[in-house]
DNA sequence: CCAATAAAGGACTTTTTTATCCTTTATTAA
DNA sequence: TTAATAAAGGATAAAAAAGTCCTTTATTGG
């Protein structure tokens, strides 16, 4: 596994591709976004159900339903997805493992670890949902393929 | 889950030990491991056997016997551990989990990835297995608690 | 109103990770 | 040479993550 869990990856690619649709005016509907981001999709669905559960994008039932952004949500930084799938170990917890390890007590690894976390924070913080809807629209980035 | 898998903090950690009783010039056996480093003790000995087997750690068996480290050993980087129980998956795959993500065929997050990546190889070549055993034997430094 | 559509939700199954237990093999020292 | 010790190895079990399927609920347009 990588950085973050599978379901996670998912999430991320779902929310980019959302976005860009969004951007578009559309709404999308999950199959549509299975296939263009290629994960499994009654997966994505549950996935999906929970992020507009805890109000970090919208839907619609019915015909013409779907899911999607407003102006809010595409500014939303991607933390926020992250944080509401994994939790925020990745944000605080120690990267060996240890609960009780801090400034104080810290890990042999602690001061490296930091300086990783603080990248990962300060990618994820920097990075809105929306950031990068025109490249995706021009097909400069990829989301499946 | 952070950073890496539990089987990989437990590693971690269990290496850091080992070293720290090699510069010693003790050998333990993984009872010991298991309780210094708080991991549970027939996982950890699936483990060690794992990094036994590809000689990243030593081993003797019998009375007297138990793990260690030689001079190879100790100056060998954590990567190496990582890499023998995550594979390599960590160091190269896309952050998006896209198999086909590439400098040519990039995803959105590629570029700040990418030193994420670099900050997290960084650390785990620069630190050597041995990197804090003075620290860990004047207590400075935990594996535990 | 009703048929079609799409998300929400519940109940599972499969796979992977984490974990345990018990037997075998090697080594040591008395 | 044998009793004790410690790792190696095999077989399983438990828990968590990933994934599926089917029913229910809400919404729309005809």
């Amino acid at each position: 596994m990588g950085i973050f869990s599978k379901t996670c990856e998912y999430a991320i690619r779902a929310v980019f591709y959302i976005a860009q649709k969004s951007q578009e005016g559309q709404k999308t509907g999950i199959k549509e976004i299975a296939e263009n981001i290629d994960s499994p999709e009654a997966f994505l669905a549950k996935i999906l159900q929970k992020l507009s559960k805890v109000g970090l994008i919208s839907s619609s039932k019915g015909p013409t339903g779907g899911f999607y952004l407003d102006t809010v949500g595409l500014q939303r930084p991607l933390a926020d997805i992250v944080a509401a799938i994994e939790g925020d170990d990745i944000f605080t917890g120690c990267g060996m493992g240890l609960s009780y390890c801090s400034e104080e007590n810290p890990c042999p690894l602690h001061k490296d670890f930091k300086k990783v976390r603080n990248q990962i924070i300060k990618m994820l913080h920097e990075t809105t949902i929306g950031k990068f809807n025109q490249e995706l629209i021009n097909g400069q980035l990829t989301l499946n393929k």
